[in-house]
DNA sequence: TTGTAAAATGTTCGCGATAACATGGCGCTA
DNA sequence: TAGCGCCATGTTATCGCGAACATTTTACAA
């Protein structure tokens, strides 16, 4: 039963075990053209017994074709790029495509080492995030002459597909929904993260809103590293200390938001009233806080669904859309008055 | 520069453009033998020029040699794998080695699946989570004939190393604690999951060291699917509904931990003297809630850096460990008196 | 029976790279 | 200047599989 060799198996193996010729013993391990059942099953348990597992690096070799889609991230501890993913695989299960994910830890080299390290596998397709890359990792993704889906962004000219929202739409947006509010002396805490391409982007937008009302943003606070929710409070504590006249807080995401909605409460502030609140990201994960932040969801499961089907089709020489936008829809919460 | 071309590129294109043989292009592309100066410069500005990604599906066929390390883990979204993930990765980013990751959703038919499709790609190594696999994927693992690190448990036989906690004793230490500290009527909440084996263990070790004690769980509560924080409200309110005298509540993990602990601020009652507070896992994100939870955290990093570390090792025939228990350190926050 | 198409199986070659070995050129010594 | 050896480069033979084509077997009608 357990045969456990040294020199790896082969198809020869199994075609030697049973009778057959390698051809046959492919064949029936891919189910494809015609084979009596007979031999199939022959094969079949010769192959199961011997415990044969087929060298895809050879069978890609030969045929020419990599099951793979490329998929390049961030980040993986974001819970957004997770959600993303999820809507990857979902499609690409009844696909006999595979997503394989690479991580670039938001550094534009570390980015194009990815790409390359994942180009030399030759997949399928490629589906990465955003619109920024470097020269040389655009001419990669151009000259691989396989589908590529840009995703999370289309505020910018794609190298082949576009899924997502507008970053900068989303921001106006939720200008837009603060000032018909009414409030007025509106503070912004983000990252400091000059390679955020879409926070920054959402704080463009927002700020072009604000002015449009006649408002500029009243003060700023900027965080790095360590935990989220903690980084929210004392961002939060600081920037209220700096500023007290403040009435709302737009959080470039929701751990911070939520972090920042936990102070508050704490200090008895009145949320909404005295000062509102709102994130971005939709993070599912934070149902169940006393109150529920205002933000505003990424279409992040969407996204990766609307990437990989257009990956699919492309695969497959259907024809499909190249550039799709995403609505993002406002959820108020409890931090976020309404008019 | 950019061309475009339908047919992709290979060494023999480098080959033609620079005048040289395929042999030396290949070498000076690995920077292996002898190159001089003058050929190396040739080459690489012929293989820029031309955008010329290596096929690794060639090479590694050629050379037998493929620098994967297959990551097979439950799911990506439980925050506790991608931080396994990022251990891996600092070690194998100071090797050739790279990893790739699989996920099973826990479910053993898709592990099995997921190993198959992996080692068909015919990997270095393989880092999989947990020590009960079907006896299919079991045997796969063996006659690979590649290092094989079973990571966050080592209660149970592994098929070849094992790196982790034992789940059962932070069970059981974490039952000590609580009885040190004096509370009597324990509730038990955690996820409705009979194929989480490490929730399960750590709910044994938990249950028999109350028993030394001579206590025995008074309630329990469990749960499936939704967002974990609300969860951890219902789960808290239920329990609490239909046993008042509990005074201690022993949750499966941080999140729906943190749940219950943010219903009992808001319901007023004093944790942790009228009713104490367990998780599990000491996850980083919830610094920043009113009170830090009790946890007892799962090494998680540290598992994945020293699996890589294995794996690593055992690539270049060096000498090391096969099974690795690390200590959990029980953290009593704010919501688990102290004796 | 024989002929013909369809089904089942086999053979050949090449995918793009590397390992292992073979060779050519050069400098140096005796 | 022959002879040796080293460095730089080229040649040949796989690696394991699948595409395309070739061949054999079976099924069935005439």
């Amino acid at each position: 039963m357990a045969t456990d060799e040294h020199r790896s198996l082969t198809l020869r193996d199994v075609s030697e075990a049973s009778g057959v010729s390698e051809m046959t013993v492919s064949r029936v391990l891919r189910n494809r053209g015609d084979v009596s059942a007979a031999t199939r099953q022959k094969v079949l348990k010769a192959a199961k017994e011997l415990g044969y597992v087929p060298n895809k690096i050879a069978g890609a070799l030969a045929s020419q074709r990599v099951n793979l889609v490329a998929v390049i991230i961030p980040s993986l501890s974001n819970m957004v790029f997770p959600e993303v993913l999820s809507g990857i695989s979902e499609v690409l299960e009844d696909t006999e495509l595979q997503p394989v994910v690479g991580v670039t830890d938001y550094l534009p080299e570390k980015e194009e080492k990815v790409l390359y390290e994942m180009l030399s596998w030759r997949p399928s397709g490629v589906i990465i995030a955003g619109l920024e890359h470097t020269d040389a990792a655009k001419a990669m993704m151009r000259a691989a002459g396989i589908p590529v889906v840009e995703i999370m962004d289309v505020d910018g000219k794609p190298v082949d597909a576009a899924v997502g929202i507008s970053h900068r739409r989303a921001g106006r947006e939720m200008a837009k929904a603060i000032l018909k509010a009414g409030y007025q002396n509106i503070g912004f805490l983000g990252t400091k993260m000059p390679l955020d391409h879409r926070a920054r982007k959402r704080f463009e937008g927002f700020t072009e809103a604000l002015a449009k009302g006649g408002i500029e943003v009243v003060d700023q606070e900027f965080y790095s590293g360590g935990s989220a929710l903690a980084k929210g409070r004392e961002m939060t504590e600081a920037i209220l200390e700096r500023s007290p006249d403040i009435d709302f807080l737009y959080y470039s995401n929701d751990m911070i938001g939520a972090g920042g909605l936990l102070y508050l409460l704490e200090k008895g502030i009145d949320v909404p009233g005295q000062v509102g609140l709102a994130g971005f990201n939709g993070v599912e994960l934070l149902q169940g806080l006393p109150r529920q932040l205002a933000s505003m969801d990424a279409c992040r499961r969407e996204s990766g669904r609307k990437a990989a089907e257009i990956i699919a089709a492309r695969v497959n020489d259907e024809p499909c859309e190249s550039l799709v936008e995403l609505s993002p829809t406002i959820s108020f919460g409890d931090t976020l008055k309404r008019r």
